[in-house]
DNA sequence: TAAAAAAATTAATCTAGATTAACATATGAA
DNA sequence: TTCATATGTTAATCTAGATTAATTTTTTTA
């Protein structure tokens, strides 16, 4: 694995703690890279997330299919983001979401075994992590509030201006799903705005 | 501080890893113990989140007041389980949150400081912290599944099993707003249930 | 460039859950 | 033990958003 490759996953790094040349080195040593075309799978539901996925470039969705296969979008995710199912990624048990690509994507991977790994040699690494963490969960508290004391139409609108660079890249629809609305009145809310 | 007043927190942390006696000592160096009365406030939003507490007894919830005054409750928290505005704790800003004690609770209290200087020395338990977040990420993101997915009859019907410790401290009103319903509603679906 | 497939729109109808408001029952403090 | 406050119930009415189904537009592929 050349350093160069995996440029990306060091910045992001690096933003919350300084790496010498040989911890980019062992860095670089546990990743690999991943190309994947519109459409194609990162992870199915029902296979175990082996890895986690660091998005260099393009676009993913975490989708849960319900019962009634029903699509319910839990997140996207675009560059400099990690996606996985991170209770199947813990655990290393079936996953209950998919992630599919929405476009061309660049990842780079970290096996279950390979962070353990990286972990070890980089323990600074887990306080990286674990401030990730917080910040998804920051975020997820926040849905789940917004979900209870918001509109739909506040829940787009906040959306909007928030994920605008993700809103250009998905199908209208599952936009719909994230914001846990239909695609009707999704469609009949925008014609409202204008 | 005394060691044997820590000890349900140095049992949760060896849950996750084994602790020596100079390592329980530390810990039990940077900690406080915090005996609140039925009603009171560990936290209440405006003020910053200082500290981060660990409930070795009683019952808190943590709830947020909307704009129109509606309050909605983010989570309960019982004994074994740390409770914080997440976001205001991690960046020392003004909490959007409010902690309150629904029965007598005595907590573990770790201040954001006495946390920084704790993880310096036992730099281990940044994994353990890591892995709570882990776990909290998992069930909140089930939980906005949840609200897109189920009714509220099988939301309230899963909190009940899952919860059954919780339902039977809290009123009915929190419940209800811990599942984003009225509470006329929820009375409606527990006579029905019957 | 045409045909097929995917995505988006429109409009009518329906319903889970909200709102309102009046009343009932606990709980707790003095 | 009584009054006040907090909590819970009931029932009528209302509405945000779902459902259904037909149609249009856009994108993809051959």
């Amino acid at each position: 694995m050349n350093v160069s490759e995996v440029e990306s996953l060091l910045v992001h790094f690096e933003k919350d703690t300084p790496l010498s040349n040989l911890e980019k080195l062992q860095i670089a040593s546990f990743v690999s890279i991943g190309s994947f075309k519109k459409g194609e799978y990162l992870l199915r539901s029902g296979n175990v997330c082996k890895e986690t996925f660091f998005i260099v470039s393009g676009c993913v969705r975490i989708y849960y299919s319900d019962q009634k296969g029903v699509e319910h979008t839990i997140n996207f995710g675009i560059s400099d983001w990690w996606v996985s199912d991170i209770k199947s990624f813990i655990t290393q048990e079936v996953a209950d979401y998919n992630i599919q690509c929405l476009a061309n994507t660049e990842v780079i991977i970290l096996s279950f075994d390979k962070q353990e790994q990286l972990l070890q040699v980089i323990p600074r690494l887990e306080r990286v992590f674990k401030k990730k963490l917080e910040k998804a969960l920051v975020v997820a508290q926040k849905r789940i509030v917004d979900g209870f004391s918001l509109t739909a139409k506040e829940r787009y609108l906040q959306f909007r201006e928030r994920y605008a660079s993700v809103e250009v890249m998905v199908p209208q629809y599952m936009v719909a799903s994230y914001l846990g609305i239909t695609k009707e009145f999704l469609s009949k809310m925008k014609k409202e705005l204008g």
